[in-house]
DNA sequence: TGTACATCAGTGAACGCGCGTTCACTGATGTAC
DNA sequence: TGTACATCAGTGAACGCGCGTTCACTGATGTAC
């Protein structure tokens, strides 16, 4: 942890602040994301935050910003790793996706909502999260330019896919999927039976086993 | 407002207070929910609640409880209003889903997510909330039932069904349309290509057209 | 290499804020006679 | 119908809390000579 990065006082404390923040977020949620409770776990004064983040807000926005690098890094990845198929290359993309919000609760929250945050930075927030979300759509249009999926307006396809995804993980998160399916099932289960449901709509043959 | 119901000093401060609370939603957002705004709002003294609700997290379940019982309430009577076509009951009860959740975003956010409760409020919050639910998908598994969905297991078909809308009206009430279409659209065309999408991915005969 | 100095990352006291909750109270209403 | 009383919905002062943010400071580090 404290390895050779040390470079004055503390090493690199923005860095750990935002390890901090993230540790908050898995533990406490949203709420309790407060720049006095993230400098506790960083080990500094409640004031220190204030010499790497102007506010709150800005603290807020680079926790979200380090999270979709952090995410678009590990789809990168999965999709790198899938071979040449250009459909085995998007189902890994969107498996990756799926287990980041589902490994990132809270995270995956402050991303897509962006509660927490000032009527002043979500303006920054917009910006940050709509140049992220693009370049992720970026990928299910590709796969329509492939030739992967039915015709239709590519438009209304991307975003009949995404909400199905962001829905999905939106409701194992808040706690929902027992109300459905009871509590002995396996996550891995639903998970693989809904995204190839959504390619099954999608008309994509299938091939989607894994 | 103020009509015959009056019956003591106030009249029914319970309901009054959760309009006040309905009210504070839409205009602060789930942030802006206190038990001190809401009294304001109500015109009394911001002890007063305590003479309905116990604490906070009992006002918020009474706020939740009174959502899906006016969500469930405007989807059977869009559905009884839709003729006797199961298929057309159907869609209009998917249809007044999405227009309760795009009329109250974060009254539609506390009812979903429970975000504001606090550990102890969450069971209940449970409780309440999976009763609802499940009546709601009971609807689903009905058009299953008649037959006017492709054949697959109900449950996976249902959480498809319910993600799919669940996060459609989650991105656009997190104002994440604009990433995807710009921002000269139709939120009235896109509801309805995106639902019929949902529709024609399940196999169902392309009758949808309202 | 050693010393003097400048820099600036992090400190700790202090501020005002809105919050949830308590408690003794008061005064409008319902009720018994 | 009129009066005395009991009830209890709503009041307002007070509490402790964690928060975001400011400000003068201090002391570890980097640098110039």
């Amino acid at each position: 942890m404290k390895s050779a990065k040390q470079k004055y006082h503390h090493g690199d404390l923005r860095a750990a602040l935002l390890e901090a923040a993230l540790a908050v977020l898995n533990e406490l949620g949203p709420q309790g994301l407060s720049i006095r409770e993230v400098a506790r776990r960083a080990g500094v004064s409640h004031t220190a935050p204030y010499r790497h983040f102007a506010d709150k807000d800005e603290l807020i926005l680079a926790v979200v910003e380090q999270g979709f690098e952090l995410m678009q890094h590990t789809m990168t990845a999965e999709q790198d790793a899938a071979g040449p198929d250009p459909l085995a290359q998007f189902a890994a993309s969107g498996f990756a996706y799926v287990n980041f919000a589902l490994s990132h609760p809270a995270y995956y929250r402050v991303m897509f909502s962006g509660d927490l945050l000032s009527s002043k930075g979500h303006v920054a927030f917009q910006h940050t999260s709509s140049r992220a979300i693009r370049e992720m759509v970026t990928d299910i249009k590709l796969g329509q330019e492939q030739g992967v999926l039915r015709p239709g307006d590519p438009v209304v396809q991307a975003l009949t896919i995404w909400s199905t995804i962001h829905g999905f993980v939106s409701i194992v998160n808040d706690n929902r999927l027992s109300h459905l399916v009871g509590e002995d099932f396996s996550l891995d289960d639903i998970r693989v039976q809904v995204l190839v449901m959504i390619f099954d709509g999608l008309g994509v043959p299938e091939r989607l086993e894994k």
